[in-house]
DNA sequence: CGGCATCCTATGAGATACTG
DNA sequence: CAGTATCTCATAGGATGCCG
């Protein structure tokens, strides 16, 4: 499977960042860790799969991580710009903390959900009994 | 080593959230986690173990984490008011992501951070080699 | 194509003062 | 003691338009 797809599969709009209640730098740092599994990519292709609205907020977001050792940025110099980007050994260093989110979301965020759910219809009245996920 | 005593230790300004590329959550919540592996604490606890300034912040932290089932709220119905706050078992579940962020801190926050300083000084100028971290 | 420059807005976070 | 009520401020995120 590739990253992309799992992109697509894992951190699409079903599974919003909003009710997501970890986060990897700012909002796009981890979906690019993720988009660039792969190898190098291009700037506009991680803007296409990462559906990132504004081209300013990735490159910040780009730049951020290079500052911080997390990707390299390669301008290959041409006309029309070619610019690349690839993660680095530290870059992919946050792999198996973004795994572990993913598991985690996996098992429980449907559970938090629900909970919310919940406590926006009965705030106080009755014990509101866990809706799903009996404990084991 | 208590939770209190961990919380001083690893979470502390030496290491501050600011440079750390993860969070749980809001700004707190990650450390109310921990500050709560013990067992319930009461909310006068919970801020002046976790240093937060403003009551009102610590108020939105913990009724959020209420709402999303990560802890339940014990009002314990005295005078002067006593309340307690304790971690469900979906609030625990948070641990072993916590655990790896800060797993991934100690080997390798330092690292970010070189890079992080590397660049202010030598934005362009020569190839920048990296200040540390020889690869493994 | 891969950016900057500019502007705008929502939100997070905190300070301060007050209350049951 | 455990909040609530306001107010401020900084920042993140985004929309739009221009440039080499």
């Amino acid at each position: 499977m590739s990253a992309d797809a799992q992109l697509s599969a894992r951190m699409d709009p079903a599974c919003p960042m909003a009710a997501f209640p970890f986060h990897v730098g700012g909002k796009w740092t981890g979906m690019v860790v993720v988009a660039l599994l792969d190898g190098p990519r291009r700037f506009g292709h991680l803007r296409q799969v990462l559906g990132v609205s504004s081209a300013k907020v990735l490159t910040e977001t780009l730049r951020d991580m290079a500052r911080d050792g997390l990707l390299t940025r390669t301008d290959h110099q041409a006309n029309p710009p070619h610019v690349t980007y690839e993660l680095t050994d530290l870059g992919r260093s946050l792999l198996p903390v973004i795994d572990a989110m993913r598991e985690w979301s996996d098992q429980h965020l449907a559970d938090l959900l629900a909970h919310r759910q919940n406590h926006s219809l009965a705030t106080e009245s009755d014990a509101a009994p866990t809706p799903s996920s009996p404990p084991k």
